[in-house]
DNA sequence: TTGTGTGCAAAATCTTTGCACTTCG
DNA sequence: CGAAGTGCAAAGATTTTGCACACAA
């Protein structure tokens, strides 16, 4: 699992300074493996940093976008979530119910991938795959 | 694939009208099987309704989304974008330069949900997978 | 004819940008 | 101290809603 300060360490090795506000997203997002929209992450990192703007959120989040800390999670409504991400090949299983996410690596597609770049002609360079379901608490 | 008249047939059979609005949605989406967003498809739609305006075509694409005709698609960046889809279980391979669109079916993807659903406690009920890549084209 | 569907304008959201002030390093 | 980061307000972009008129069936 990502630890706060693992993020934070990195983030300063890439020359960008650790601040409150950005302490205060990055907790928000760790506390609970819960895939999150721009105002809930907001709201969540009031408590750590009362100060702390939308803006200052959208930033941050972007950043840690960037640095590949964080990752935007589709659903078939809702778009625009974020959820942290450990580094590595790896896909999310969202709940449909409460939004917990779990993610999980191990998706062997390789073979199934060439098959369909041959059959289409098409270079499959990446793929996004995200799980649909109900978490243990919410069935 | 996807013919208008199977679809406009669709339409009348579920209870909507047949408008030339709707038809020029509709044409619009199947024309070139490229994903676009609602903005991307009022333009192509007007080349069939002149007149149409954005709010039909948001309407519309709801529409047809709850029917089963189109389907939201998600990248990295964007998201809102549309497609048509025939029935059934299929994905997207969607090209990363142009946007054209590839449907696909036969992911066998059972054993390794049950998998998942196995390790994490999860009802796992759904799944949501595209591939990014090139098209021949576009290579 | 009649009620579903449409377009327009306006509201509601969501996201980005500009700029002066703060603050980390 | 100096540049990166922040908050605010305001602009942009996107999506939804209300309402009178238009037009499929």
């Amino acid at each position: 699992m990502l630890a706060e300060e693992q993020i934070l360490e990195q983030l300063n090795r890439a020359g960008y300074r650790v601040t409150r506000p950005r302490r205060a997203v990055i907790r928000a997002l760790l506390e609970d493996g819960v895939q999150a929209r721009p105002a809930e992450v907001h709201a969540r990192a009031r408590q750590h940093c009362p100060t702390i703007g939308l803006v200052t959120v959208y930033r941050t989040l972007d950043l840690l976008s960037d640095l590949g800390f964080v990752r935007r999670i589709h659903t078939e409504d809702g778009c625009h979530g974020y959820a942290t991400v450990s580094h590595g090949h790896h896909h999310h299983l969202i709940c449909r119910n409460c939004g917990a996410i779990v993610q999980f690596e191990g998706c062997d597609l390789t073979l199934f991938l060439e098959q369909v770049g041959r059959d289409t002609g098409y270079n499959v360079e990446d793929h996004l795959l995200e799980l649909i379901g109900l978490c243990q608490a919410c069935q």
